[in-house]
DNA sequence: TAATAAGAGCGAAACGGTTCGCTGTGGGAG
DNA sequence: CTCCCACAGCGAACCGTTTCGCTCTTATTA
């Protein structure tokens, strides 16, 4: 069952090449191409793509490396990036690196060796190091949620300085002074840039920051608890939290909830990515929003891009814009 | 850069059977070893995974086919099969079908023409036929979620009538008799199970079955939302709903709260799969909750003992069980 | 010491396709 | 009526590995 190439030789009697020039299109003579078609049904034949790509260096599969993937986004976001890439004939293979950079190395080159035409990657390490086998064989790599070194890759991000900042200002405009925030550590890329709009905006409403509001962890349900429960335990406890991803926004909820602070009423909220979550949460949450379907979108045509040029253009560094959605859980202490 | 397998013969000098032993652990004098481990070294050299794959027939790899992967299970579960199939040498192809019937079939036999070892599915399509192509090569199929004929393929589910007979039982402890029921419509096997659950759970305890209390969709969030609105307008709407399913649950909650109907003081509900959320919102639901984890991981394993066996045993059914996780959410009519 | 076994290496063929350069045919243009 | 070209088809080489069967050397043992 099955078959090869040769097997429809034997049958029709026609060469190699004119098999092959069926299997691809060419042109073939009418009663021949019947005399091959009828060989594949018979055989059940199917072309391997394994052999034909070791000839002609397409495997038509990109990489996916996420440093996540039990993650509240993976799901969107290799979903619409698997969309995409197939509607282009392209495959996918994934593998998780689970935060850890020298995982992160070896699967670079396990992918490698499983001849990908590309990669897309959510990096976990500080360093680009990793990814140096790609670019020595010139594979088209593309960047998720953080930039290494200007003009080396392509990169896809979200501009988190700049929604954490919106976040904090909203706060203040509610009349919030003792503003917490919780958030990654120094190993995260986003956690810093996140970390960063909170300071700048309380920096330039003159608010004095006090570190003793500034809570760093992992990007975890457990960091997001435990946070929380040492924020209400503080004697000056801030009046209003900016809970700075999925994760810990969930934790902090769920701390909240088991102490039995009431929000807004007794402490004022904004949390991070998950618009559902906002909606089922009451009152509801206000909420920073992510375009995660579009950073998906934009990898993979950036990917598709690369795939697809001749002459290799400057790379690029996309920068989407998140969104700060109304919700009822910050309460005025002004006007 | 890279290199093959050629140029290292010509830098070192050996023939290539000797360096294939090298590389595959044979032995080879140290002089020699050295000699190819610089080269190797030099080259940057990789092995061409899909060069040897043609040869040994070996892809190391399996496919994963899942009807949504825009889903709340979809990240668990593949970092869960992922996780386990890396650790025994495999990877992973993901494809969507998009609870698309077509497609599901084009994504077999695209995933057969990458010429992977096995295949893990959930499936959309109401036969197996689609999986033909798959049992002619002898390729095992490890099924998720449903079961087809029985002994044609090894499967992993739960209990699903079970789990929403066990859930509905408890609604009824708690003195409940007008039960609502929102879930999937009988194109989907685990909707139709739970389906049954419910009404054995009625007539168990001699209830009647009142169909305008059993919504039947699609497994989204909107269906959850529209059918809990119209629960709610009915004249003798019921005191109590199962919400059969995540996306339902979210749906329907968000509904209560947009309607402004509390629980569980004007409606006792139970809700399905996710644990975080049942304690992210106030008052704790009730949850009937799934072992993915469990569940991702038994089929990973099943597909590695398939790919590891010699003699083919026959093929099993594995039935795992869910849990009734108490909440709040169920207001007590009696005693 | 001769017989044997084990170790290391080699060359060629194979895996299942594609591609290159060549040949033979038929039809249209000049 | 030539000439030329486009079209089909063919055979062989090739992609980057592994593997089979063989030879040669060295160590082991009776």
């Amino acid at each position: 069952m099955g078959g090869t190439v040769r097997d429809i030789q034997k049958i029709t009697g026609l060469s190699l090449s004119t098999i092959s020039k069926y299997l691809n299109g060419g042109n073939v003579l009418p009663e021949n191409r019947e005399a091959i078609g009828n060989a594949i049904e018979a055989l059940h034949y199917e072309v391997n793509q394994v052999a034909r790509g070791l000839k002609t260096k397409k495997s038509n599969m990109v990489g996916l490396l996420i440093h996540d993937l039990n993650n509240y986004f993976a799901g969107t976001i290799i979903s619409n990036i698997e969309d995409i890439l197939r509607q282009h004939g392209y495959g996918m293979f994934i593998c998780d690196s689970r935060g850890n950079p020298k995982l992160e190395k070896e699967l670079i080159t396990f992918l490698l060796g499983k001849q990908v035409e590309g990669i897309i990657i959510f990096p976990t390490g500080k360093s680009a190091k990793f990814l140096s086998p790609a670019l020595e064989k010139e594979i088209p790599v593309v960047l998720v949620d953080r930039i290494f070194k200007q003009g080396v890759f392509d990169s896809v991000i979200v501009d988190n300085e700049k929604a954490a900042r919106e976040a904090v200002e909203k706060l203040i405009e509610y009349g919030h002074k003792e503003i917490g925030i919780i958030c990654g550590d120094d190993s995260s890329f986003t956690a810093v840039q996140r970390l960063h709009g909170y300071e700048n905006a309380l920096k330039q409403s003159y608010i004095e920051i006090n570190e003793a509001h500034i809570l760093k962890g992992d990007l975890s349900v457990e960091h997001g608890y435990d946070a929380m429960k040492k924020l209400l335990m503080l004697e000056n406890r801030p009046t209003a939290v900016f809970l700075s991803n999925y994760e810990i926004t969930l934790g902090a909820i769920i701390a909240m909830n088991e102490i039995g602070v009431s929000f807004p009423e007794e402490l004022s909220i904004i949390g991070f990515d998950n618009m559902i979550l906002a909606q089922i949460v009451k009152p509801k949450l206000w909420m920073v929003s992510q375009p995660m379907e579009l950073i998906a979108e934009n990898a993979a045509e950036i990917m598709l891009k690369r795939l697809a040029e001749k002459e290799k253009e400057p790379k690029s560094a996309m920068i989407l814009s998140t969104q700060l959605m109304e919700g009822e859980s910050i309460r005025r202490l002004n006007g």
